[in-house]
DNA sequence: CGCCGAAATGTAAGCGTTTACATTATGTCC
DNA sequence: GGACATAATGTAAACGCTTACATTTCGGCG
């Protein structure tokens, strides 16, 4: 036999170091570590102690490669950066760490392209499964999950049309009921600030919502009246204004989330408008803030922390091999605040 | 030799089947993945093929097993569910994406010990590196850190004596020079609604800048006049209402943050008092909202992008074996906005 | 045309676990 | 006390890569 220069090992104690010092097999103290009852209590003790001894930490790769998963679960979202998926995601992250699982977190900045380059990372790092937000993926995305066969769940969005597992809540229906209220209380002039719905379902599917409920009731929006803008307060300021530059303004603005809402006040009282007097404000969200608004916005609340939670359970569940439902519709409920009122002249 | 069952593979096309598909070694495959430009031409236009082909996808726990490197890093912050992290950690991901590396993320909820015990639960999943909040952690953790030699960082917090590799700004500093500011527009009576110091060094750092700058100067804040909340808008208007039930109340409110400082505002607005003409209220973060809040709010601004990139920077030069800086002060900036004013009487 | 150093490639030994199967200890029942 | 089922343990072969070292190929050059 040659000599060769060892590869270096890492230094860290081994699952074998602590089988030696408790002078057991290695496939004992494996054992132990997945289900220490079926392992005799005296030599459990003794595990134990070398456990302890040697300050022993598991080799998760090593673990991962003999096992053929991870206990490791993806989560991509369009940005971090954003109170509603943070919040989501806390709570997804919460559910798998009380399962044992770790959570890997990327962040699509809302483009299919790199949604999917962020999925290839995190199949590379062999995670058991992916929460992924909207229904809406690159096709090459879809393909590569049903060909590994990777658990998946659409979170944020609910179509009862879908055929891919999902959590989440009509964001069409849910812009229904918001328009029809403000259309009940006598609005008749809309303003809608939308975020981009260039690569966002849910965006999209809300503003669909709004026009359809309007077309159906007889009133078109005129051009210049929707706007779309990045989910940025200083942009929505500026779209709010331009919407009340119009000759005739709208008495009512619908916006595609709290925050271009929070712009759209804050550029009325700077401008010295009254809301809900002078016009008619929405979001959709309703972010902590909103209920603490002067005045508290007018919402659609949405139930992102059971949505984290519920997709946690969906995809540990199917690791788990166990059954979990595939589609699970959550409401967003209308939350009537302070910044909606009839029109002045109704 | 005995037949035995075979362990059940993936089934997913491994490096070998590359090789084999190419006509090459899987050494050669190993390099090409490394690094392209160091196998010819022509075998590299083979591997290539043979990859899209199979569909190929390298397998990360054997390749971290197999290298003693996950190019993985692990962040514990306090809590995602906060703009301001979630902008940091944002900001850190974005950088180690463009390095190669995957994020794993965890929470602590403010606590040392969940801290210490999801810091165990990264070592496990192998992470190359760990960025940790504050420079205040479970013993154990720092001791475990030093043991396995693993690299770190403390952020959000800069201490000229600290003996810890740290990139922050020094929260104690920066609210000396924020209570100077309202000293020197001529305050006298002081109300602080803090975050909860309890297990978080920042929030101490801040309060102790706050009474020493007071103290020196000849004042003392009253019983009752400090008070440590959670950093939940809801609580913080709470207990702006006890301030402001003093019978001397004070001219200037200061809040160990921006959430604080919003339920401030808003129990002002609510109970009828004008800020800044009543009372001056000063947040600290800086977040994107303040600025546009009516009026906007005088806070600090942190550099929580600025800190998440150097962050990633360092620990990534750590693993490359490349000299980083270990100590980055960070400067944190008064922004004097809308919400402060020289007192009525002044 | 042969020689040499450098570059490219191949060979095969791990990396630290899990787990199928073999073996051994334990307990139960007559 | 022996036979047997059962529970506990041990043995050793993967898992899919990287990489030290060996071997081959390539390009110049005299």
């Amino acid at each position: 036999m040659r000599k060769r220069l060892q590869k270096q090992p890492s230094g860290e104690p081994t699952l074998q170091n602590v089988a030696a010092l408790a002078g057991v097999s290695t496939a004992t103290v494996s054992r132990y570590l997945a289900k220490p009852d079926r392992v005799r209590e005296e030599r459990r003790r003794r595990i134990e102690s070398a456990i302890t001894e040697l300050n022993y930490i598991p080799h998760g790769a090593a673990r991962a490669l003999a096992s053929q998963r991870s206990r490791t679960i993806g989560a991509i979202v369009p940005t971090l950066d954003s109170a509603i998926f943070a919040t989501g995601i806390q709570a997804f992250q919460e559910r798998l760490k009380e399962a044992g699982y770790t959570l890997l977190v990327a962040s699509s900045n809302y483009s299919h392209d790199e949604e999917r380059t962020e999925a290839e990372a995190l199949m590379t790092r062999g995670v058991d499964g992916i929460m992924l937000v909207g229904y809406d993926h690159h096709d090459q995305l879809y393909k590569r999950l049903r060909q590994k066969n990777l658990p998946y769940i659409n979170t944020w969005s609910f179509r009862r049309d879908s055929r891919e597992p999902c959590i989440g809540f009509d964001n069409f229906n849910a812009m229904v009921r918001l328009t029809t209220y403000l259309l009940d209380i006598g609005h008749q002039r809309f303003g809608v600030i939308a975020g981009v719905t260039e690569g966002n379902d849910r965006a999209d599917d809300r503003l669909q919502g709004i026009l359809q409920t309007l077309s159906e009731r007889g009133l078109t929006v005129p051009d210049g009246m929707v706007i779309e803008c990045p989910y940025d307060i200083g942009v929505s300021r500026q779209a709010m204004k331009r919407l009340l530059a119009q000759k005739e303004p709208p008495t009512a603005v619908i916006c595609g989330n709290d925050v271009l809402a929070y712009g759209a006040i804050l550029e009325c009282q700077s401008s010295g408008r009254n809301v809900p007097d002078d016009v008619s404000i929405t979001g959709f969200d309703d972010l902590t803030l909103s209920a603490h608004l002067h005045p508290p916005l007018t919402t659609m609340h949405v139930p992102s922390e059971e949505m984290g939670q519920r997709a946690a359970d969906y995809l540990l569940a199917c690791v788990n091999d166990e059954a979990g439902s595939t589609y699970t519709e959550l409401e967003a409920n209308l939350i009537v605040r302070g910044t909606t009122a009839p029109p002045r002249n109704a």
